[in-house]
DNA sequence: TTAGTCACG
DNA sequence: ACGTACGTGACTAAA
């Protein structure tokens, strides 16, 4: 008989961190249900790893608890609990009595004291005790029976605490837990602690000390501002100590035998579950339909046949099984993929997964295996595909092939959820645990290898996970309607943007460096005479130090204020300018400093000493609307407003002798969608004749014929259409015009008038967006909009502002990607040597041989404009000179 | 690490 | 009454 093993769950803190962490997930009956998804995920997890003997959940009960009663203030400030949480409470606890969860709540006593009184009995009964929490403050129950498992990253990964954690993390036993909390605080709670103090201080001066009483008592040690503080806050560190103390004499009423838990609880567990509509869940308990249930969870998936191919008849066993390959993965390391290092790959067949190392790879050895790599007719399943064929290109390993990336669906599947790696997607879809890479590798500077029989298994199971993700998905595609975005646009698109990648612009650094010095010398006279003005030295970049001298010693007016002090923005500084000549001195420094720290030093540092160019990376998976991002360095925002920062372009060059930067946009592309997805008969009207939209628009806005719109009611114009695009509000426009919301309100009603298409789209697309939960683009792409229906009325107008504007810039963003697909597809067919270089979201640029400047001159637009057939005509103007600057 | 600022579409 | 325009990335200061 195994030892008895008691499994402890701050209920409150899981289901809290379970709603922010999981996206809105809603049932049919429209009930949100993803904090009790998230909980009930973690709690079978726990379940089938830890096989607990016992296990009880424990929620706070009533608001008023014993600790108020000392201190008014705790927990005050804290955000009241969302509607659409505390509606889940029920629902949990309904579902955990279903499961045969024990739980466990007193009146006027928080789940932590619950817990620290619960297991300060099993602790001296020598039982074993894991306590599940997001909470650090749990830390100080550890023991040596009793370990803390702190939930991390939503709640997919937990982090086990026994005493010798704590030491090698803080040096601190775990009762110095609380004194840690009593001189740093805790926000959350309103716990004030020390001000000043924050966790570093405090685990210095606990070094020191040992304890709250010992800093206090040991304040004359110290000296300076530090020693004044702790001797005036002494009592609020004693109080907050205090109040961090989790209290371990709770009356309890429940016995060792109430939290006895033999498996779940198999005729309700199933209905339970079925009634949330958990159906993943209910596949993974093997719950689903008529199959025999026998009240035990499922069996932890079996372990996984690893062979190390390090070369020699493993590595022959590899590549004798490369036809069977299903899945791969290429673990690199590196934030920037043109110059990561490639650790290994591993290969996953239904029955066997491989590991060969990057040393083994690139050896005489793995010739097959490279070119299996560069096989495009041998398919690919991976994670993050785009990285794994730049990375592998620069170490001279051709790739190709790819056709099902794992992190690109999941962004279609959900495009606002931040970064889904391998462990979230394999425990969204209920599949086998995987380790984290922060697990296996450490993070940060702390990045560190490990042997190679733990690194081959760590990157095996991720192609494993890979092998389990991919029908998931596509089934997942399929019954969202994207599979063709995913399969004829996305993919195809990544290995163009790698092409683009690879390829990089030419940067004439001789040039760049030469506009440097030419910065450097108007920074040099625009600080001298700011700080002759100012009558001191002080840093300018430093928004505090600036702040201070324009309004506590100049005193100028405060136009704005930020959570941290004065305002100092361009905005600001922009109605302070008639009070003081420093002010513009000091907007024109701005100007100039930006160019100067990103794009003539910021550029520099990016290129890459072997080619002379500047390789972009183009993020596919970040933008919610389904755009492109750009990185390392960003080429999407290079200046062009301004003179100043338009000379910049100067720089970018064709990397042929001879050869031409041609470069093309789209014109209005976001309202010619708006047009046709609107179906607006004025709008519409308005591109079929190729007219300027601003103008037309003040037109009809105003009324007037065209000779009598002046260039301020095309301004007003112009600023009433970007405003549509992006989901307008009178506040917004009255910012944007510097006119009263009242006039701006008038101005969108006038517009509305007469566009009256355009107002039944916005009042149908938010209308549908509250129905479904989401908004499309015209290729399917889909954006969740889970707060459309939120009670707060920020959220919810965030939400439909949303809903607004992400099928207009998304549709837009769909047709360029399009384009994208065709150009390539026409340079290649007609054998061209010009090369697309660049896309700046409504623009591509391309480099082009003298010989081929006639035909690309046409070809580009003529392909851009047929990439989509609306309803309304694309249209795009092309031009080209001898660098980006010219090219305009 | 976070906040403020500013570059782009 | 609420208090915002939509979407990004890079740099600097200051903790």
């Amino acid at each position: 008989m195994d030892k008895d093993k008691l499994i402890l769950i701050d209920g409150n803190n899981v289901i809290y961190r379970a709603f922010f962490a999981m996206p809105p997930l809603t049932n049919t009956a429209g009930q949100q249900t993803n904090a009790v998804y998230g909980f009930t995920t973690m709690l079978l997890r726990l379940i089938e790893e830890h096989k607990p003997t016992h296990l009880i959940v424990a929620f706070d009960a009533g608001k008023v608890t014993f600790r108020h009663e000392g201190y008014q203030d705790y927990k005050g400030g804290r955000q009241k609990t969302p509607p659409e949480l505390s509606e889940q409470f029920p629902l949990l606890k309904d579902l955990l009595k279903n499961l045969g969860v024990p739980q466990y709540e007193i009146v006027n006593y928080e789940a932590d004291d619950i817990i620290g009184t619960i297991s300060r009995e099993a602790d001296e009964a020598g039982r074993e005790v894991m306590i599940v929490s997001g909470d650090k403050d749990m830390l100080q129950l550890a023991s040596d029976h009793t370990k803390i498992a702190l939930i991390r990253k939503g709640v997919t990964e937990i982090e086990l605490y026994g005493p010798e954690e704590i030491r090698s993390k803080y040096d601190l036993t775990p009762e110095q837990i609380i004194d840690l909390k009593g001189l740093m605080g805790d926000a959350s709670d309103n716990i004030p602690g020390v001000p000043g103090v924050g966790e570093k201080t405090a685990l210095k001066l606990l070094a020191q000390f040992g304890s709250v009483e010992g800093v206090i008592a040991g304040t004359g040690e110290l000296k300076g501002k530090m020693k004044e503080k702790l001797e005036t806050h002494a009592d609020d560190a004693v109080m907050s100590k205090k109040l961090a103390t989790i209290f371990r004499e709770v009356p309890l009423t429940h016995s060792w035998e109430d939290m006895k838990f033999s498996g779940l609880k198999s005729d309700t567990a199933g209905p339970a579950l079925a009634k949330l509509e958990f159906k993943s869940l209910l596949e993974r308990l093997n719950l689903s339909g008529h199959a025999p249930v026998d009240g035990e969870v499922a069996a932890p998936a079996p372990e996984l046949d690893i062979v190390i191919a390090a070369g020699g008849s493993e590595l022959d066993a590899a590549v004798a099984a490369l036809p069977e390959v299903k899945a791969l993965h290429v673990e690199t390391y590196g934030d920037n993929p043109h110059r990561s290092e490639v650790i290994g790959v591993a290969l996953s067949t239904p029955e066997k997964h491989y590991f060969v190392p990057f040393e083994t790879l690139k050896s005489g050895e793995a010739e097959a295996l490279r070119a299996w790599l560069a096989d495009e007719k041998s398919p690919k399943n991976g994670y993050d595909l785009h990285r794994a064929d730049l990375a592998l290109h620069w170490q001279g390993i051709p790739f190709a092939g790819a056709v099902h990336d794992v992190q690109l669906a999941a962004y279609l599947l959900d495009p606002t959820e931040a970064n889904q790696n391998l462990s979230d997607l394999v425990a969204k879809y209920g599949l086998p645990h995987l380790a984290a890479d922060e697990e296996v590798f450490g993070k940060g500077a702390k990045y560190k290898v490990p042997e190679l029989a733990v690194l081959g298994a760590h990157v095996a199971a991720k192609s494993a996970a890979v092998l389990g993700v991919v029908p998931k998905q596509e089934q997942d595609l399929a019954d969202t309607a994207m599979l063709k975005l995913f399969h004829d646009l996305e993919m195809p698109l990544s290995r163009i943007l790698a092409d683009m990648e690879k390829q990089g612009i030419l940067v004439n650094q001789d040039g760049l460096k030469e506009l440097g010095r030419e910065f450097e010398r108007t920074i040099a006279g625009l600080v001298e005479q700011i700080y002759e003005i100012a009558g001191t030295e002080f840093n300018l970049n430093s928004t505090k130090q600036l702040g201070e001298i324009l309004f506590d010693k100049l005193g100028l007016p405060v136009v704005k204020k930020t959570k941290t002090g004065y305002s100092t923005d361009a905005e600001v500084l922009e109605k302070l300018a008639p009070y003081h000549d420093i002010v513009q001195m000091i907007l024109q420094y701005r100007t100039i400093a930006k160019l100067q720290s990103t794009y003539v030093e910021g550029l520099l540092k990016e290129i890459a000493p072997s080619t002379g160019k500047v390789h972009t990376f183009y993020r596919q998976t970040i933008a919610a609307t389904g755009r492109l991002s750009s990185q390392f360095p960003n080429l999407q925002n290079i200046p062009i407003r301004l003179e100043e920062g338009r000379k910049i372009r100067k720089v970018f060059v064709p990397s042929e002798p001879g050869w031409s930067i041609l470069a093309a946009d789209y014109s209005q592309i976001e309202l010619r969608v708006l047009a046709h997805i609107s179906d607006d008969a004025r709008l519409k009207d308005a591109f079929l004749h190729d007219m300027d939209i601003h103008t037309k628009t003040a037109m009809d806005v105003f009324g007037v014929p065209a000779e009598a719109v002046d260039s301020n009611m095309r301004r007003s114009a112009k600023a009433v259409n970007f405003g549509i695009v992006y989901g307008i509000s009178d506040y917004g426009l009255s910012q944007n015009l510097n006119i009263t919301r009242k006039e701006a309100a008038k101005f969108i009603d006038a517009y509305f008038e007469v566009f009256q298409g355009v107002r039944r789209y916005m009042d149908d697309i938010v209308k549908e967006a509250r129905k479904a939960g989401y908004v499309t683009t015209l290729l399917e792409r889909r954006r969740y909009l889970p707060e459309i229906n939120a009670s707060n009325f920020n959220q919810r107008s965030f939400a439909e502002r949303t809903a607004m504007n992400t099928p207009i810039q998304g549709t837009a963003a769909d047709i360029i990607k399009l384009a994208m697909i065709h150009m390539d597809r026409a340079l290649f067919e007609r054998g061209l040597k010009s090369r697309m270089l660049l896309q700046v979201h409504d623009e591509l640029v391309f480099e082009v041989p003298e010989d081929e400047l006639e035909i690309m001159k046409t070809l580009v637009p003529e392909v851009m404009e047929a990439a989509l057939k609306l309803s309304v005509p694309l249209k795009a103007e092309v031009s080209y000179g001898s660098d980006w600057y010219e090219a305009k």
